[in-house]
This record gives structure tokens, C-alpha cells and sequence, in this order.
DNA sequence: GTTGACCCGTCTACGACTTCACGGTTTGGA
DNA sequence: TCCAAACCGTGAAGTCGTAGACGGGTCAAC
């Protein structure tokens, strides 16, 4: 048992509770009552491994495990779309985060990726603000969706990404809804040209 | 109490939990005993929810809101840290799931954001091969940890995405270890140009 | 026979709550 | 004045996937 459980990279405690759940039982015991594993057991764990690694729960991986009608690509969806919100919170809280840390500084002095830097650098390989602009529009015209997820990779407020797309032609903004505050310039027409700092790594994305 | 809890968009139990550990204890309790918070209560509430929303633990919300000596921005780093390595690890699953759901579709049919597409977007905004190549080694140039943020954004393979970074000289690639594989192009000088097919909206990022 | 190195099952703990059960208090209307 | 609804209190248990501790049994080699 011990050696299933290194082999795997899971501890004794996991075995034991997946043996209490259901999810993996040992298809025999030794006369002491050692759990035996089997090469079929053995199959089953690294299965579960798989999955788990898809962050799917032990329930859904039984289920999958034990009946045939059990639709995994339907359980993968489902984790995507848990996935894809948990990963929106969190970038949520990040943004948070960062609003606070940058506070007081310019963004040439944050060690942090802006919106303003990734036009910098997109500026430094020659895309213009015209191409910048017919990207934002494409991608929002193409992948309304990604477009939104790339904008909050960006850690970009909400209230600058509602502007941005709308802007790119996704919608069309209502005119009582005009732009409520003049914040910083969206990254298609951004601030200074190419920054004179040298180049030097940044600890955090 | 109710109306604080609602106030704040938090439930009963959650002022009861907060009450027993310690996080926010009414100053005073009427005659029956019911909780009763002051405006003071309530201000703390309000820098409670606050830290709650950058995902700190109620443990170092209470260190923050008790100790003189706390370091709010020290706090935010290592909660940013934790952050990170967590979308890391959410970017990982995501990426085993559609590794499995792209499985036996070609990227021009599958539903979802693959780098393929997003340089297609690229294409269509005016952006060259030579532009992408550039920009890709400013990037790793000047902020090589964000630069890798981006590619795991795009659910790119972990072994791709050293290619990129080491062809976009981020490190020189040693001789031993040249290409494993001659995995998909990478996204900046990729396949197709300007698709052909019709917009349509991406259900997933 | 003894000494480690294994193994067993059971229990507790984690975080941030929620849910349940049971009972007291307040409030509004008839 | 009475009743019911809505509120409040306490306490316990559950969630999820694991880690670790405890006390004791088993096994191999020496």
C-alpha cells in the first residue's frame, strides 16, 4: 500500500480515504488484513490520478469510474465552466491586490505587468495603435468571451474593460452611458512611447 | 444584525462565525442578548469585507485589524503570491481538460481560444509574423515571469512554452536539448492566414 | 528474541462558512 | 390580548481532500 501511494505521489491518508469513500477499495487483504492491491486496482488509481488532475471531486471520478453511462467529456465541461469562474475570482482579488500595491507609484515604477507596459512592448515591436485597435475589434467581433478573459488577465478594471469593448464595436454603448470618468487611456492608444529603463525582470505577472 | 448582514451582502452565520473566532464581536447586546453593533462595528465590517475581497484569511484579517504592527502590504504580497501559484495550478487543470476536449477537432473547429486563433486575430489587425517574433522577445526580454503568464493564459503546453521563451531568447537553448518534438508552430509565426469562416461568438475563453 | 520498519484502523485538524435543531424575543395585525 | 411570523440565541455537525498523530499489530533480518 505504501508503495501504490508513493508511486502515485499520494499518501496513505489518501488511499485510506479513498478506500472509505468508495472510490478505490483493494480487491483483497492479506490474512493479517493488509490491503492488496492489485494491477487492475493499480489501473483504477492512476485513472483517478488523471482526472484528479483535471480538478475533478471524488464523487464525479466515482461516478465516472463505476457507471457506464457516465459522461466524462459532460463532467469536463462542467468543471471547465467551474474553472473558468474560479479563475475570474481570483483575478478578481488580484486585481484588488494590485490596485492597492500600485497606489502611489507610476506605472514605470511598478513591478507589476500593466495594460500600459503590454502596449509599451507591443509598441516596441511596431504595432501601431491603428492595428492595435482593428486587433481589439477582431477580437471582440470573433471571441467576445476570450476578449473579456484576455482584459481581465490584464488585471484591467472592470469598468475600463466595459469601456474597451464597447468600444471595439461589441456593443454598441448607449449614449446616456458616455464614458463616466476620463480614466487612463485604453491600451490601444496608450501613454509614453518606448521607455528608456533598461530591461529588468519583473517578479510577478 | 440581520440588517448589517445584509448590509454587507453577508449572511447570519457568517456574523455568528465572525462573532466566535474572534473577527468582529458586537460592542454590546440589548436585554434579550441579541447582538448589538455600533457604527464603530460596522466600519470594521466594512474594512473586513474589504480585505475579503483580496481573498486574505480571516486569521491575518484579524492580526491586521488587532495588531498595530501588521503590514497591510506585506500581507497583500504574500496573499498575491498565493494567488499567483493558485491560477497556476487552475491554469494547469484547464489546460489537462481541453488537451482531452480539443482531442480529434482541429482548431479551426473547436470552440475554444487556442493560441492558433488568437495570432489569427493578429493577421487580421495587420500584425506580421516578424512584428509577433519581435514582440514575443521584448517580452521575454523585459518581463520574462509575465511573458509566461501569458502563454499558460493561452493554455499553451508547458513544452511549448519553453520553445517560445527559449527561441525568443529569454536563455539560450543548450545544443543537447533541442526541439523534443516538432510540436504546432509557435504563435508567433503560425499557420493559416485570415480565416475564412464567419465570426461567430466563442461560448469559452 | 529483538529491533527496526512497515502496516492497521481511528481520530483530529484544516477554512470559512452552512445547515439543522431547538428554543426564546419581538413585532404587527386582528 | 392573543397569535403567528419573523427575528434572535446557542450548539452541533457537515462540507472537501488530505495530513498527521496515536496505539497497536506484523514482518523481515539479525
Amino acid at each position: 500500500m505504501g508503495a501504490l501511494a508513493a508511486r502515485y505521489g499520494l499518501s496513505r491518508s489518501a488511499l485510506l480515504y479513498y478506500d472509505r469513500i468508495g472510490v478505490l477499495s483493494p480487491s483483497g487483504r492479506s490474512a493479517a488484513g493488509y490491503r492488496r492491491y492489485s494491477p487492475t486496482d493499480a489501473a483504477r488509481l492512476a485513472r483517478i490520478c488523471r482526472y484528479r488532475q483535471a480538478g475533478l471531486s471524488l464523487d464525479v471520478i466515482r461516478d465516472l469510474l463505476d457507471r457506464p453511462a457516465a459522461d466524462l467529456t459532460e463532467a469536463l465541461a462542467t468543471r471547465l465552466e467551474a474553472l473558468n469562474e474560479q479563475v475570474r475570482l481570483l483575478r478578481r482579488q488580484k486585481r484588488h491586490i494590485l490596485s492597492y500595491l500600485r497606489a502611489g507609484r507610476t506605472p514605470e515604477t511598478s513591478p507589476f505587468l500593466t495594460a500600459e507596459r503590454f502596449v509599451e512592448l507591443l509598441e516596441l515591436a511596431g504595432v501601431s495603435a491603428a492595428q492595435r485597435t482593428e486587433w481589439h475589434a477582431a477580437f471582440e467581433r470573433s471571441a467576445s468571451a476570450e476578449h473579456q478573459a484576455f482584459l481581465e488577465f490584464l488585471c484591467l478594471p472592470d469598468s475600463t474593460i466595459e469601456r474597451i469593448r464597447q468600444w471595439a464595436g461589441g456593443r454598441a454603448a448607449t449614449p446616456e452611458e458616455a464614458p463616466p470618468a476620463p480614466p487612463p487611456a485604453p491600451p490601444a492608444a496608450p501613454g509614453p512611447a518606448a521607455p528608456r529603463t533598461p530591461p529588468r525582470p519583473a517578479p510577478e505577472p
